[in-house]
DNA sequence: ATTGTAGGCCAACAACTGTTGACTTCGCCG
DNA sequence: CGGCGAAGTCAACAGTTGTTGGCCTACAAT
């Protein structure tokens, strides 16, 4: 039985998320993602037309941020920490952001884009005075970056040994102050 | 009038800094570097061996953190905040470890290590429990590194926007709470 | 003036990269 | 059965990279 067409595309886009997410983007070589999927190096290109539109599909990312604004005031930085910390374990594409934003400068556009898109309305819709509303998200952004970096990225041993319980229990007052206090 | 063999050194050098912070590990190629520095490819091979060689010679970063002991307890926060934000506008070291540590184990592993010798060692001269001493570095380290990821590696506008004065104000309290409170 | 040496340059190497085009093979449809 | 399109393979391309060795050239000591 042979495989179909969007099976194969599946399959190099999973070896690419993962490739990507581990190495960066310059480490990661159509070679080597396509040995990954088990496919000839020149399927990648028949399917995605080159590394660059491949990576674009593998970084489609989204934060799926929840509405902070029917929660509880008082709530909104436990709730903003928690819920990175979910998509920073079950989505690939986070790391393949953060990854490859640090070098490569389009990247880093996508993700200023991303957060202004994404991570401001959400803190504008905490406020009233709109011009609160990117200092807010900055420094949110800032110290939910960090976490991430030490503890995913660089694996700093004590980030990446902290429990999420304490992450939240320290990280949360932070975000709630700098969200809404 | 010929060059001294420790002038070209030097010159190879500051070129190299530059290239590895703006561009990372692998963008940052020798010819690009020689080119900087107006000389040929292969007296980087002289001078230094290797590109890994090379590499090692420009990251060579200590973060010169000061004496916190000394400090009135209350301000150890905005005293680290500020040291922070100096350190990373006149030491281009501080951009080549975060550009490279995020894709090279072998620049994460030392970034794990200054970590561990400079920032632990000076938390640890606040407290009379040890044990608190990792958790209470590694939150800072996370607050700091986010910080300067945002403003200098992606400059994300908000962040990039703040005054060096709206920094310390907001990411102070914190600290201090991370570190003493 | 000769020579030794240290600084510098050139051309080439082998390996690896993204990318391309021609070729083969499978399986469905008429 | 025959052929046609889609799925997959193979080999090669052109460019770039780190790295090497041989060669040239200025300068200081003899």
């Amino acid at each position: 039985m042979r495989r179909s067409s969007e099976d194969t595309k599946a399959l190099i886009l999973a070896a690419a998320r993962e490739r990507f997410a581990a190495d960066g983007y310059e480490r990661a070589t159509i070679r080597a993602i396509a040995a990954d999927a088990a496919i000839d190096p020149s399927m990648v290109m028949r399917y995605f037309g080159s590394k660059e539109k491949l990576f674009a599909a593998a970084a489609d990312v989204d934060l799926r941020l929840p509405d902070l604004a029917g929660l509880p005031r008082e709530t909104v930085g436990t709730a903003l920490i928690s819920h990175f910390l979910d998509r920073w374990e079950d989505d690939e594409g986070m790391m393949i952001l953060l990854r490859t934003g640090v070098t490569n400068e389009a990247v880093a556009e996508r993700m200023r884009g991303i957060f202004a898109d994404q991570l401001g309305p959400l803190v504008a819709g905490l406020h009233d005075d709109p011009a609160q509303v990117p200092l807010r998200s900055g420094l949110a952004a800032a110290q939910v970056l960090g976490m991430a970096l030490c503890r995913y990225v660089l694996r700093l041993p004590p980030v990446a040994a902290m429990s999420r319980e304490e992450i939240v229990h320290w990280l949360g007052p932070t975000l709630q102050r700098y969200l809404v206090g």
